[in-house]
DNA sequence: ACTTTCAGTGTACGAGTGTTGACAGTAACC
DNA sequence: GGTTACTGTCAACACTCGTACACTGAAAGT
């Protein structure tokens, strides 16, 4: 799995790998490979899931933090661009096959990131943020916000690694957009 | 063009798609390919202008409507969803390879869906909407707005044809998306 | 009428592909 | 101490792949 990510970092994409690829870059014979998996498919559904954790651990250290109100948006981001950073290939590989790969996986990653929105949606309703609002309009809000997380997180990706002041247009960019999109969950009116 | 994206609707990303299958999907022998395109990059470039032509069409069809304004995002929305529906193949092309393919043609994607924003922005701007955002915000909002749109395609596009209400379903979580984001931006204060 | 361009065909090459089957060592279990 | 499960190796299979080269016929240009 890890010698996947690290074929993927060069902005492959999963779909383009093969079978012998991805064990030649584990340093292993290509038949050892059924021993794990029966599939190529197999493979990326156990990245899928391992990122899955990968991004509720995500979630905990959010919750975690003690929350200043007013700066919360700017906070999460702050944790969000670090652990993009620190997950950079698993987050690559959910942002980039998410529309791209088998039909599989596609609809597991779509999964995935619904789980990820109902929690963040429990989430936002626990810490009574956004109070006012049914269920299902923060699942909705939440899904919006899961999307625009991922597109960043593609942007980040594929960015020249040596201009920082890009990188930090970026995240204004990206902050600016949740600003948006909660001052518009703020406003709304669930009957309207 | 229209054989590959013919094969891609099947499910088929892009980058899986070889040189060989393309060539045969169109009836004609491999070494044919090489009198139209260098490479199959080369290829998805075309597409890829070509869908920016297709946005372009759009984005006039939805200006020549008369805006009640009220009704206008709903309005926009169903000139959307047909305008998915005609161009099915090449909005598909245009959402999964947005992050999948080649770093080259994941450029030239976000180039097109770039000056698409930039495009939306101004029109924004012409019809006085918004008024009282500055034409930087104006832009960032549309990034959202066209990412929204974008990941609501993939969603219609690989729907089980015969469910029309999950459709329905998805169109007005759509529309209650857009409707979010242009709350908040009607709330945007620049200086904040 | 002669030539150039264009789009297509056929053959052929070397390289890479997924998968099978038989075999080897090493750890775990009773 | 013998059996079983695991993980790995090697050789081989029938394919598909991208691309090079030489060739053909039709249209367009002068």
């Amino acid at each position: 799995m890890e010698a996947a990510l690290r074929l993927m970092s060069a902005g492959r994409s999963y779909t383009s790998l093969s079978l012998r690829e991805i064990t030649r870059a584990a340093g292993v014979v290509p038949t050892s490979f059924y021993r794990h998996f029966s599939d190529v498919d197999e493979l990326a559904l156990a990245l899928v899931e391992e990122t899955g954790l990968t991004l509720r651990r995500l979630l905990r250290e959010a919750r975690r933090a003690g929350v200043p109100p007013i700066r919360i948006i700017a906070h999460s981001v702050q944790i969000y661009r670090q652990f993009v950073r620190e997950h950079r290939l698993h987050i690559l590989f959910m942002a980039s096959e998410r529309w791209g790969g088998s039909p599989l996986i596609r609809r597991s990653i779509r999964y995935e990131t619904q789980h990820f929105a109902t929690e963040m949606a429990q989430d936002l309703r626990e810490l009574s943020l956004l109070p006012g609002l049914s269920m299902g309009t923060l699942q909705m809000v939440c899904g919006l916000v899961v999307n625009t997380m991922l597109n960043a997180a593609s942007d980040f990706i594929d960015l020249p690694a040596d201009q920082p002041q890009v990188e930090e247009e970026l995240t204004e960019n990206f902050v600016r957009q949740l600003r948006v999109i909660f001052l518009g969950a703020a406003q709304w009116k669930d009957n309207a």
